[in-house]
DNA sequence: CAGGGGCGGGG
DNA sequence: GTGTACGCCCCTG
């Protein structure tokens, strides 16, 4: 019998002769885009029964069948099985069914049967179902003993008759394929797949770039043009039949790019057979759509960028061009986009920029999916789902994953999701958070900063923390939580579930970090790795406490917690105790002023410290600072985000809480708090600072300032007739519309306020209807600039009425 | 201050 | 399809 090696790109199940057949697509070894069916795998699902009624439950199961409009469910067999239920020995069903959808008929059908106690894992998908208890991990070398098909396919279908994995090599190089639109848009940003086409459909891949476009314009060869846009369709499915990519990749494709194809697709009554089955592009869900195709992978990057790399990064906007400048270091080619639907109705000799626009971004697309490949492929390996589940799954969702996967090797149940009521009633409920030193403001000098290292993972590995090692028998009345609100412990003989997989977490991260540090040229796999395995420790705590979990546990959290605060607390007193100055710590890490001490003596303190850490302990070195500042909280805004800012000393920035990128606020604004900032940090120099933003008021107010400093940007979030209020941006909005200019929702509004009597929407221009000589230098310092940087004076001596003047008749700068 | 509602990305 | 929606921010009662 034939083997094939190959890598799972895409795993899928369909029912045939009454019987679910799992499909795995990869690519193999020889290069060659195949399909390995799998027939032996059953459904199932787990009962407890009650005590006592054990045979007759079984005996009413053995002959259960629900019959309805869409078919006949039965239970196939009921098998004895021992498991773990939250850490302990227990005896269940293994309860076998006909079919996938058969699990949920017949689970529903048993719900208020007296002989059961409990349903386990009914709600876990087939195909997730298939590879975590076949041991499959997709993108990883697999190994099958195949028999071809006659199957109906665009790919090779081979029938197995054993699988395995084999190594645990991953897929390095997949086939990729990007896929970006354009549309016609008359109206902005308003997008109505219903009324308007598809002008430009962009594909991008390793030596492929191609536009296919329903209009003839005067074009490079890329762009291929087509009589209609229902040809630009089947265009479409016909390339990707020919690229063969494993991947399709897009931005935002989930929720704009296929959605529309499909849209339009359907106007046309066109089937658009991308799946390697021939069946159809499907779109799922209505508020958060999904795309999907049999066989290829489709990856929505941006989804991917948002949930899981997100949080890690500087922007917090995840436009294409944002993300791009700071994972790529380019971005979007600039193009007049508002002119693309006037162009195409009237001046095609214009399209072509719009076509080089579009491959761009499908380019883009596809550079952000090979430079982020090592994430993910780590990514799935831990959690042991496809590409297409894992890139889409929030963090809470990852943890859980890999909790079930591991749950198999513990033999333990996977517990069942909370019901709406539960979930409510979690979430009412709140425990006690982390340690927060409130510091002083001020301008300090010469500060170091600790952190402890993974403090809330190490925490749950080093006690033991989890939902069977709560107060156990055993154990009472040893070892117990800080906790003043209750009277809680973790086993200390038996290692429990929860904890022993975050330790081999930490385990498998420190392993690679030590080979990572011996390594010169360092592995961007390994990298990874270690990046996701970090990821996903960290993760863990909050996942103890999300609501949704599945092994919530709030006695575990509100632990994890105590023991945090009880750590950070000791290293304050102890650092106190020999006269360190604790000028702010909060949750992990601590800012210590070193006064007259040393670094040295810094770095003497934190071994003393970590001699006495148990398990997987440690309290790092994070920083020195030469020089720092912190800034009082807006008052009443508790919880707000710490504010300070520091300078290392290679003379980098490290600023936090101060919202220096919001929309609505000008460039002008923005640039003063920034370089106020930088001046008092790295020159220590408050006067110097106080000099540079009287200079700014003054070009101000002698009209210097760029009109470009002073235009505020925002987006118009509905039609302008919605707005109940008209607020600047609206009454901006309605000079456009006066004036002719097409606007809607989307529309981006630049704006200038003017001087003037009365509110600011009466004194709100277009930059282009006046002269620099207009603006309104008083708005600008009073509402704009002075509330960037007062908190930062405060804290350096100075009060407002210090920085400057009130306005002047004086034609001079009056302020000197 | 809680809870509802809208939005993100995309042209 | 082992069905059906996330999480944050803003506004209002």
């Amino acid at each position: 019998m034939p083997i094939v090696q190959f890598f799972l790109t895409d795993v899928q199940y369909r029912i045939i002769g009454g019987k679910a057949i799992i499909y795995l697509y990869g690519r193999a070894t020889d290069g060659e885009q195949i399909c390995v069916t799998d027939a032996h795998f059953e459904p199932y699902f787990y009962v407890l029964p009650k005590k006592g009624k054990e045979s007759s439950l079984r005996a009413e199961l053995e002959k259960l069948q629900v019959k309805d409009e869409s078919g006949t469910f039965s239970v196939v067999r009921v098998d004895d099985v021992s498991k773990r239920l939250r850490e302990h020995e227990i005896n269940v069903f293994k309860v076998v069914t006909n079919l996938p959808s058969a699990v949920p008929v017949i689970r529903e059908s048993i719900k208020g049967w007296d002989s059961v106690d409990a349903a386990y894992e009914y709600d876990i998908k087939y195909v997730r179902r298939y590879l975590l208890d076949r041991k499959l991990t997709p993108l990883v070398l697999t190994e099958a003993n195949v028999e071809p098909t006659q199957e109906k396919s665009k790919v090779p279908v081979l029938s197995a008759k054993s699988i395995r994995q084999v190594s645990e090599e991953t897929l390095r190089n997949p086939r990729i394929l990007a896929v970006d639109i354009e549309t016609y848009n008359p109206k902005g940003k308003l997008i109505n797949p219903k009324e308007y086409p598809i002008v430009m459909l962009g594909l991008y891949g390793e030596d492929f770039q191609k536009v296919v476009s329903w209009k003839q314009f005067p074009s490079e060869p890329f762009v291929e043009h087509v009589p209609s846009e229902a040809d630009v369709l089947l265009r479409f499915v016909e390339l990707v039949e020919q690229v063969k990519p494993d991947i399709l990749v897009s931005y935002n494709g989930d929720g704009f790019d296929l959605p529309y194809i499909r849209t339009r697709a359907d106007k046309y009554k066109l089937r658009l057979p991308v799946g390697l089955d021939y069946t159809d592009l499907k779109i799922q869900g209505t508020a958060n759509k999904t795309a999907q195709m049999a066989g290829v992978a489709h990856v929505d990057i941006f989804r991917f960028i948002r949930r899981v790399i997100g949080r890690s990064m500087k922007t917090d906007t995840f436009t294409l061009d944002e993300v791009s400048k700071e994972l790529l270091g380019t971005q979007k080619v600039a193009v007049p986009l508002d002119r693309l639907a006037d162009d195409w109705d009237n001046h095609p000799e214009n399209l072509h920029q719009f076509a080089v626009y579009n491959v761009h971004d499908a380019r883009l697309t596809n550079d952000l999916i090979v430079k982020l490949w090592p994430n993910i492929v780590e990514l799935v390996k831990i959690v042991g789902l496809p590409l297409w589940d894992v890139s889409r799954m929030s963090f809470s969702q990852l943890v859980e994953w890999f909790v079930i996967k591991q749950a198999a090797d513990f033999n333990e149940i996977v517990l069942n999701k909370p019901n709406y009521a539960e979930q409510m009633e979690r979430m009412g409920k709140r425990f006690k958070g982390a340690f927060v030193f409130e510091p002083t403001p001020g301008l300090y000098k010469d500060i170091v900063v600790f952190d402890y290292k993974s403090l809330y993972p190490s925490i749950i590995a080093s006690h033991n923390i989890s939902i069977g090692t709560l107060n156990c028998q055993c154990c009472q009345g040893i070892k117990r939580v800080p906790l003043e609100t209750a009277n809680l412990w973790f086993c200390t003989k038996r290692k429990g579930f929860i904890s022993t997989i975050i330790a081999d977490l930490i385990e498998r991260r420190n392993r690679i970090k030590d080979i990572l540090k011996k390594e010169e040229k360092k592995d961007p796999l390994l990298s990874a790795r270690s990046e996701s395995l970090k990821l996903l420790a960290n993760a863990f705590y909050g996942y103890l406490g999300f609501a949704q979990a599945r092994w919530y546990s709030f006695e575990c959290g509100e632990s994890v917690t105590a023991y945090g605060r009880d750590y950070i607390t000791q290293v304050i007193e102890k650092a106190q105790k020999i006269g360190f100055k604790v000028l702010y710590s909060d949750t992990d890490s601590i800012f210590l002023l070193l006064d007259s001490r040393s670094k040295n003596d810094a770095l003497t303190f934190i071994d003393e410290i970590n001699k006495h850490l148990p398990g997987v302990m440690e309290l790092d070195y994070e920083n020195y600072y030469p020089r720092g500042i912190f800034v009082a909280l807006k008052s009443g805004t508790e919880g707000a985000k710490k504010r300070y800012a520091l300078i290392d000393e290679k003379g980098n920035l490290k600023i936090r809480g101060f919202e220096t990128v919001r929309r609505n606020t000008s460039p002008i604004a923005k640039k003063v708090q920034k370089t106020v900032l930088e001046i008092v940090l790295k020159e220590g120099d408050a006067e110097k600072a106080v000099a540079f933003l009287r200079q700014k008021v003054d070009e101000l107010r002698k009209h210097i300032t760029n009109m470009e400093e002073v235009t505020i940007h925002t987006v118009l979030q509905k039609e302008v007739s919605e707005y109940e209020s008209v607020g600047p941006h609206v009454a901006a909005a309605q000079r456009m519309a006066n004036r002719g200019t097409p606007i809607g929702a989307g529309t981006h509004i630049r704006y200038v306020v003017t001087k003037g009597k009365g509110p600011i929407r009466d004194r709100v221009h277009l930059p282009d209807e006046i002269t620099k000589d207009d603006y309104d230098p008083e708005y600008y310092i009073e509402n704009q600039v002075i509330p960037g940087v007062e908190r930062i004076f405060a804290v350096l001596g100075f009060k407002k009425e210090d920085l400057v003047q009130e306005k002047t008749q004086s034609t001079l700068g009056s302020f000197l």
